[in-house]
DNA sequence: GGGTTGATTAGGTGGGCGCCGAAGTGTCGG
DNA sequence: CCGACACTTCGGCGCCCACCTAATCAACCC
């Protein structure tokens, strides 16, 4: 009985630091704040409040909370505040959460729907990497391509490093950060690649202009080949569509 | 504008979805029942109560919250109310969260105290794998000897897969599941594995008598040598100790 | 300086929810 | 059958907190 009692202390404790960091995210507004954020840009607190839809007094106090968080970094540029996601680490996580959390409540072929057409699927970026049709199909391209090895996880092939190389892609390796990471798109619910080696080839498309970002969101317009990229033609017919 | 607005409706009701899911964690009662459950075993309703130290009635309100979020799933055994974690997933999920949170609000050093000394940094479980310093020893212990590799995320060389079929130990490969995983160990705040692999491992050894379980907490005792884990002596000297 | 805009503080309101004690339902044992 | 036990339902209390309006402060622009 000692013993329980004294994981039990232990655990307790924990128990109310998950809780209190949970409850930054257990609020409409602020998780809405949050996947906002995810386009990984630094936004104001006004475009915030009229994304969330509520008062300017309303999103300063969230604001605050997520920054005493540490959820969130903020800059201060004359009257402007602006905010974004505190790293990495912590856009991953939310990426997680977003994929993991509607899995159980809605129904998967209410996607079929309006949102499958949108330019939101069609392209996008998940916080600093590519996701929506695009990320999943440049994932599958380079699978078929033996430059990814899904064998265990995920890994980057010596091919896949060659490939890098050639093109001109330069993946800065931060500490802790993995080469390559999967993570579960939202949209597609299957895997697209993340990790530094994802949001160097983002950053790359964006730089040549293969890619431009929509105002408002994380949407993304397709308007170049991206021929270094070997997309088969027929993903590329379709995501030139409409724009 | 309109746009913005297109976009803003659709990552709104995104927000209330993900808000809905952390809002079952932000609650240290719920959160203290969650963690506890890490231990990969079913726990009755009042033994829940006794560890989050509520009453009986306000835990059963808490494990319906979460039974029907789809956090956690029941079995009803005549009187008795049986309760788990939904899966792997969900587990794992849980231990990210876990190790991510308190990084922020508190000074690492803090733990080169008297929770470093305990059973439960030595060598305990998280959810279905090995944690403490027993799991990280075995991870690199792993890594010296050239089972595992490090170069992009982790996965497990040919020479692992031999190790593990020499060492008679069955990794079920269920859908979806990576066999190797990477989990932040909240006490040493070093990788250790997790993953089919890992629970595999752990299963083996418990089944070997190798270790056991402390009863009321996710500690081990280690009993055995672990030969075929390959252990440095100093680290079983370690393990062994106050034992 | 005066007007505009971004952000904050203060004050007040309402709803949500975590908690308990008491009473009720079902299950097991003698 | 009749207690003992595990759990649930109910009613009510009290706190927390998300929100708004109004007012204030601060920065920018003519």
């Amino acid at each position: 009985m000692s013993a329980r009692q004294d994981v039990g202390v232990n655990t307790s404790m924990e128990g109310h630091e998950l809780a209190a960091w949970a409850k930054m995210l257990a609020d409409a507004t602020r998780a809405t704040v949050c996947l906002a954020l995810l386009d990984g840009r630094a936004w104001t607190a006004t475009e915030l409040a009229k994304r969330a839809g509520v008062s300017r007094p309303t999103i300063s106090e969230h604001l605050n909370l997520l920054v005493d968080g540490g959820l969130l970094t903020e800059v201060r540029q004359g009257r402007h505040r602006y905010v974004k996601l505190a790293g990495p680490d912590t856009a991953e996580l939310l990426e997680d959460l977003a994929a993991l959390a509607p899995r159980r409540t809605e129904d998967v072929t209410n996607l079929s729907g309006a949102s499958k057409r949108g330019a939101f699927a069609r392209a996008r970026t998940c916080y600093d990497h590519f996701a929506g049709r695009l990320g999943v199909a440049l994932t599958d391209a380079m699978t078929d391509r033996g430059l990814l090895d899904w064998s265990s996880g995920v890994a980057l092939t010596p091919a896949g490093v060659n490939w890098l190389d050639e093109l001109g892609v330069v993946v800065e390796a931060r500490r802790g950060r993995p080469a390559v990471r999967s993570c579960l798109d939202v949209t597609e619910r299957r895997p697209h690649l993340a990790g530094a080696t994802g949001a160097a080839l983002c950053t790359h498309a964006l730089r040549q202009g293969w890619v431009t970002r929509i105002p408002g969101g994380r949407a993304l317009k397709v308007t170049g080949s991206m021929e270094g990229f070997g997309l088969p033609a027929g993903v590329m017919l379709d995501l030139l569509s409409r724009s």
